[in-house]
DNA sequence: TCCATTTAGATGCATTTGCATGTAATAGGC
DNA sequence: GCCTATTACATGCAAATGCATCTAAATGGA
């Protein structure tokens, strides 16, 4: 294994630690506000785009990049707070089809503010273009 | 609160998804080669470059970016391992000095190769300019 | 000096995660 | 149709995390 150059790993570094930075920015601003954290305004942004079909689990799973445990219990939590649904999949009866509640939508509205106020502060030295050049960049890192 | 910019949302969403799957990656192919997580390494290399003065664990806590008690866990299976010492602090009653042991060094380095080689593949699709432009525009998150 | 405040670190308890495995249903070969 | 492999999801158990709180020592007045 042949050393990588310094500048992939001072890209490296400034990714594991600024990513870490910053997403607990934003977790700790959803606390402070009384509010859930990331995971769950995720997923039910990810069943609010859904609409009234849905979604299964595992394209829950998919979408948010969790384990097949994680997906399984987290919809489980919000199903237990009201604010999924839970129902029998038509053509695949080993599978369900998960909608988010009004509740679902509510809390969701009810986060964003918050949320977005995190993530205004954590690019808020960037210009507009080099925001633009950094979503490029990070869409081009693998694997 | 004003809605983010497109540029913005855009930036986050790179920034949350791709710094994911990439630790997620090298955490598996650390798992895969039977070595500890990147958790272990990173507390393992501060230690390393602390030398023989040691870090107190407050001092590791700030470099780790980890909340206390899961510095005093973490280095308590550290020790538990045999991969760091802990001795009392002569200045500070109250405080300890950890030290890495040959053992910790010895697994730091053997983890080495494995962590850079899931290092290089993150950012094998990237020029060397463009990665020392991600970490210049990455240094200059916030908050 | 004495007391209140702050700082270093540990820990009990509840929640969450990870891992392995279990159950049930579909899909694919033949 | 039948048997095997695969897919969808759940779950028991151990380990890790988060939260609040505790002890002990240092610090900073008055």
């Amino acid at each position: 294994m042949t050393e990588p150059a310094p500048d992939i790993v001072a890209a490296w570094v400034a990714l594991a630690t600024r990513s870490r930075r910053a997403l607990d920015h934003a977790e700790a601003a959803l606390k402070a506000a009384g509010l859930p954290g990331l995971a769950w305004y995720d997923a039910l942004l990810e069943l609010e785009k859904a609409g009234e079909a849905g979604l299964r689990p595992f394209e829950l799973q998919d979408r948010l990049l969790l384990p097949q445990y994680g997906t399984s219990r987290l919809l489980d939590r919000l199903a237990r707070a009201g604010l999924v649904t839970c129902a029998p999949c038509p053509e695949d009866a080993r599978g369900q089809v998960m909608r988010i509640t009004g509740e679902g939508r509510a809390l969701r509205q009810r986060m964003w503010p918050v949320y977005a106020a995190a993530i205004t502060s954590v690019f808020e030295r960037l210009g507009r273009d080099e925001a633009g050049t950094l979503a490029r960049l990070l869409g081009r890192i693998g694997p």
